[in-house]
RNA sequence: GGAGAGAUGGGUGAGUGGCUGAAACCAACGGUUUGCUAAACCGUCGUACUCUGCAAAGGGUACCGGGGGUUCGAAUCCCCCUCUCUCCGCCA
């Protein structure tokens, strides 16, 4: 969530920003300045008030020692008065505090200078492509139904086992899973970032960490027994690994991957965006995250997206990146690229990456510090995450582009840690 | 799941009602000493909010796992919760 200090010192420019991320409501960001205002006030009294109390108490303790019993008597009935007084104040800020704290958790975060200004995917702008589409005519067939006529993905098992959108694996095709995951991971670790693997469950705080709650609740699974939550993306258990952590700005940027299973309840999703592997409850990829110091994090979202690139390219897959429009970018986000692929068999691009930057959106929700060295002052990080892959649209694309007569050919890259090179 | 023990600052760990935001030691940082390193010595060494101030700086409040209570006054007493450890049971 964004700081009170960053709206109340700079309001105009925080609506104006918000206003390209489509939020207009002038009077909530009013409302909170006024909160922010009253709360100070009421802290100042009540905090004067308590230090009297502690004063007095000291005073009691005094002349108890010295047998001045009647003086001390006298004082604790002042204390109690002043107690009754604090008391009431310290429910007001309390009450202040809660209301004020639900008002900010509702605006969302404020969109980079660069974020065209825009309502929906439409608007969003294409930075720059690469590779080649395949022409393959009309004789191109569908992921969903290669991966029928090779045995390597399946759909209606899946539906058995637990329901739509958990499809099985099977085969070479359960291979490529790993092989994907593998080549992944070892493209993160060889630029740099340190592999975790993560719990697959997390809790609330976490949750609300990276900011799927309170907002997007519904669209994360809830073991509500244990009042888990199972993750959407590696993101959240990665970052939060740095919750309520100061750590030294040498040792930034900090540099974090993983693999893990993702679940999203895609409540609402249907027709024909779903078909086959478009979209799925449960999914893997490769997470890249870094904690970086604030002048570094937007240098550091290119060199991400370089690496996201230069995974695309080594796949061999036709890509476009798109720098989002406020419209269609996250709650949490400062600004983000997306990646797709195009899938020439559906004719369409397929989004298989998000690299995102949320300043210190997150870091703020997770008491996420650093200690600048020069000064020793503690000020928020920043926190960037990406897709490094998704592997649900690249193995889509990969079918519907590299289907030969002899059957899918497997790009080079992926060939030593599949150990086949058709899929046939 | 049953029984017991515990949770204190970066770490170890003292502290059972006021002089404790918290001893001591270690680590870290700055300095003195030193040919260099080490040792020794001196100093600094939490976070958040807030008030005064242009600032430098100074003051206040809160925080000893979390929440509530007793009391003039709580790390210390009481209640609830969470977590950790040990033993038993179960089990990959």
């Amino acid at each position: 969530m964004l700081t009170i200090k960053q709206i109340t010192e700079n309001k105009e420019a925080v609506l104006e920003r918000l206003a390209v991320k489509n939020f207009k409501n002038p009077a909530l960001v009013d409302e909170i300045i006024e909160l922010d205002s009253n709360r100070k006030k009421i802290q100042f009294q009540g905090d004067s008030l308590q230090a009297e109390l502690n004063k007095i108490a000291k005073e009691i303790g005094g002349l108890m020692k010295s047998g001045k019993v009647q003086e001390a008597e006298q004082l604790k009935k002042r204390n109690t008065e002043i107690k009754e007084e604090t008391a009431k104040l310290n429910q007001e800020l309390a009450a202040t505090e809660e209301k004020l704290n639900s008002l900010l958790v509702q605006l969302p975060n404020l969109p980079h200078a660069s974020v065209p200004v825009g309502k929906s995917a439409e608007d969003n702008v294409v930075v720059r492509s690469g590779g080649e589409i395949p022409t393959l005519g009309e004789k191109a067939i569908p992921h969903w139904e290669l991966a029928k006529k090779f045995d390597i993905i399946d759909f209606e098992l899946g539906t058995k086992l637990t329901g739509a959108g958990f499809p099985v694996y099977k085969g070479k095709g359960a291979k490529l899973q790993r092989a994907l995951i593998n080549f992944f991971l070892e493209e993160a670790t060889a630029a740099g970032y340190r592999e975790f693997m993560p719990p697959l469950m997390v809790n609330e705080d976490s949750g609300f960490g990276t900011g799927q709650l309170p907002d997007k609740e519904g669209q994360m699974y809830h073991v509500t027994i244990d009042n888990f939550y199972l993750i959407p993306t590696a993101e959240v258990p990665v970052t939060n690994i740095f919750r309520d952590v100061i750590v030294s700005s040498s040792e930034l940027p900090i540099k974090a991957t993983a693999y893990t299973p993702c679940f999203r309840r895609e409540a609402g999703s249907y027709g024909k965006d779903v078909r086959g592997l478009n979209r799925l409850h449960q999914f893997d990829k490769v997470e890249i995250v870094q904690v970086a110091h604030p002048s570094k994090s937007y240098e550091i979202l290119e060199q991400m997206v370089a690496h996201v690139e230069g995974l695309v390219k080594k796949l061999g897959l036709p890509y476009r990146i798109l720098r989002l429009c406020g419209g269609d970018m996250s709650f949490t986000s400062a600004l983000t690229y997306d990646f797709e692929v195009f899938s020439s068999a559906q004719q369409r691009w397929l989004e298989v990456s998000s690299v995102s930057n949320f300043e210190s959106f997150q870091a703020n929700r997770l008491k996420l510090r650093f200690r600048e060295e020069a000064d020793k002052k503690t000020m928020l990080a920043h926190t960037l995450n990406g897709s490094a892959l998704a592997l649900p649209r690249i193995v889509a694309a990969l079918l519907e582009n590299n289907q030969t007569e002899k059957g899918i050919k497997l790009p080079e890259v992926l060939v030593p840690f599949a150990g086949f090179e058709y899929i046939d």
